[in-house]
DNA sequence: CTTGACCCTGACCCGCGCGTCAGGGGTTAG
DNA sequence: CTAACCCCTGACGCGCGGGTCAGGGTCAAG
């Protein structure tokens, strides 16, 4: 399937799409005549990136466990192995829970600043 | 005194000062020929400025409660008269307290939901 | 008068995740 | 063959709070 058909089925636009080929996320086939073409696998991988933005990473977020995706956007696993050395998917979740405690961190000390301003 | 030093007493830069007065924060008075002179009024204003800004209001923000600045930024009033119409700034800060909560509260959903997929 | 430090305006640059043209080529049904 | 629709690349726009030139005027000291 060409580029429209693919977006649409994973409900985003075809400039997004050249957009994360662009930073690294997808290399799709192309035709002879230059058309890039999406099969399953590639729309999968398209589904994971979404799904991943929506949680907050950024695009070099998810370049840094691009190998990773799969793991990522399923259900949990069952069992939770919690043995072997973290994977770089787990280690990009984490930085990125830091940086969201931080910023959730500050935007509440500023809340809490702001509130006295006007007498709680 | 001159937008250098005046910058510099009030721990920013002269492009940050030619900013807030393009956007309407401030309104120095000129010299015939053109140069911006700050007294202590124009610089306690640049200071009110600052640290709203260092609180997370935006420039905007700022500029509509510009007429109270000065209601901000020492320590809260010893008297809280509650009543009386709410002032114009107290619905800025009030507006601004419900976006930082929404957005600490967004915030907060994403890291669960992240935490989630690394076994919490 | 000259030098050096400062000031003026106007204009482009940053990151981020795309949206939105512009100008040209491919594809497919009738 | 043509119309209609899709696709290609490249480039600019956004919002925010300024940073960073470029090209020229001003001010105080020697």
């Amino acid at each position: 399937m060409r580029i429209g058909d693919a977006a649409a089925a994973a409900g985003t636009t075809p400039r997004a799409l050249r957009f994360y080929e662009q930073r690294g996320l997808l290399a799709p086939a192309r035709s002879a005549s230059g058309q890039r073409e999406y099969g399953p696998v590639e729309l999968d991988r398209i589904r994971a990136i979404r799904s991943l933005l929506a949680l907050g990473l950024t695009v070099e977020d998810v370049r840094g466990c691009a190998d990773k995706l799969h793991l990522l956007v399923g259900d949990p696993p069952p069992v939770c192995p919690s043995a072997g050395p973290p994977s770089p998917a787990a280690r990009v979740v984490d930085r990125r829970l830091a940086v969201l405690d931080a910023e959730i961190a500050r935007l509440t000390r500023l809340r809490d600043t702001l509130a006295q301003r006007t007498g709680s």
